[in-house]
This record gives C-alpha cells, structure tokens and sequence, in this order.
DNA sequence: CAAACATCTGAACAGTTGTTCATATGTTTG
DNA sequence: CAAACATATGAACAACTGTTCAGATGTTTG
C-alpha cells in the first residue's frame, strides 16, 4: 500500500491515532505498560502524574481501542489492546535511538 | 530494548516526533512526498490547502529534519529525509488498514 | 530592470487540549 | 454499614496549535 494514496478519510484516522501517541504523558503510560500490565496507581507512581490525570489519559487511549483495563480487586490494570502500538512503538525507538550505535558498533 | 525503559527525555522526544504527523494536513503532506519528491505548490494542489499553510507545515517538517528541500528552478521539491517516518507511516498503515480485509479474503 | 511566478514569513484569531481541583463511583475490610 | 483505598468523572482555566491574511523574499523571463 503505497503512503500517497491515502483518502482525506483515513489521513484523519492516521493523524488521530499519532495525535494519542503526541504527548509526553500519555506516551509515557504507553509505553510503561508495553511489557507487563500495570494499574493505575503504580502508572501514577512511576510516572510522577497525578492519578486523575493518569486516569483521564487513560479513558482517550481506551476509547481509542489502544488500551484495555481489567479489573483485579480494586486496582484495574492496563494492558496494550493489541500488537499495533507496540510495533509502532518499537519502530520509531528503533530509528530514533537506535542510530547513534548500530548493533555491532562500539560507542 | 524495553519500550518501559525510556528516560523522560526519550519519551518527551518521541512524543514531538509523533506530534508532527498527528494532524491531518502534515500527515497528508508526509504521505504525499512519501514516494516521489514534490513541489510546494505540486502539494498544495493535490491536497486542497493554500500554499501558506503547505509552507508554514513544510517549515515545521523541515527542522524535525523529516523533510528536506531541494531547490530546482522556481520551486522547491520537498522529500522525506530518511527512511524512519517512512516505516513508521507503513507500520501504522498496515496495523490501522490491514486489518478489517486481510489479504487473501474477500470483503 | 520590471513583471510574473513560487515559496516563505509574521501577526493575529479561533479552536483544541493538557492539567488541576473537587467530587463521585466502585471495591474491600473492620 | 462505615471507613479506607483505588479509580473515574466533570468543570474550569491556561497554554498551545492550526489556519488565514497580508506582505516579504527569492527566481526566472521579457
């Protein structure tokens, strides 16, 4: 599927999907929780945010299919909903971070 | 390497980069000039907007170092700097559009 | 040089968005 | 049931951002 031929239709969806990804906290909470389930409160701590705020990142990123809760006791854990964020995930770090010193380089 | 394991610097970097294809019209600009180099006004046309506002984003994707300009007469043909965006845009494409139909099935 | 074309820039406005605070809902334990 | 904890929600504000308009800069051609 060649970029260019994108409708204006799914340009927007695109856009829509990178514009989650487009801030600091939210892609925080993403990317803590690429590797294990992680409740709220233990998102809150590691990421130095408020839970509220955790909170409501986390309603956009469920509404958008990204990523799903689920409750264990009173806590409620979230997990990436599938592989599509992680892939992307692991692209962009991939070629953001991974230039300076390719595998089989020494720093 | 971990996605969990990003310093708040990484994370706020990755974050701008996401930023700037997660509105329609850079996105669109972006894709455009995914395959072929295009000119400003080549751009303008093809996605409706007025050549300021092409110009005004092209600045934005010039100093994120994702486009760059090579001047040829009159105009200037704008084209992705390196193959990072490029991925990313076909790994988020494949994931957001690959899905509903899978190749091989009838829709 | 002047005119026409292509691109760029700056200021200004409207709409959106991240964050905070207060409060509500839901869940376990005494 | 009441208290304590975890998460969710709503309103409100400040900051940011995309877009437009007017005009500047650079480039070719007569």
């Amino acid at each position: 599927m060649a970029a260019a031929n994108l409708t204006p239709d799914q340009t927007a969806e695109l856009a829509d999907t990178f514009r989650l990804l487009a801030d600091a906290s939210r892609l925080g909470i993403v990317a803590a929780c690429a590797d294990q389930a992680m409740s709220v409160g233990a998102i809150s701590d590691r990421l130095g945010l408020s839970p509220s705020l955790v909170s409501h990142h986390l309603r956009l990123l469920r509404a958008a299919r990204i990523m799903t809760g689920e409750r264990r006791g009173k806590q409620v854990f979230y997990t990436l909903a599938d592989a599509c964020v992680r892939d992307v995930l692991a692209t962009m770090i991939g070629h953001q971070f991974g230039h300076g010193t390719p595998a089989g380089k020494v720093a």
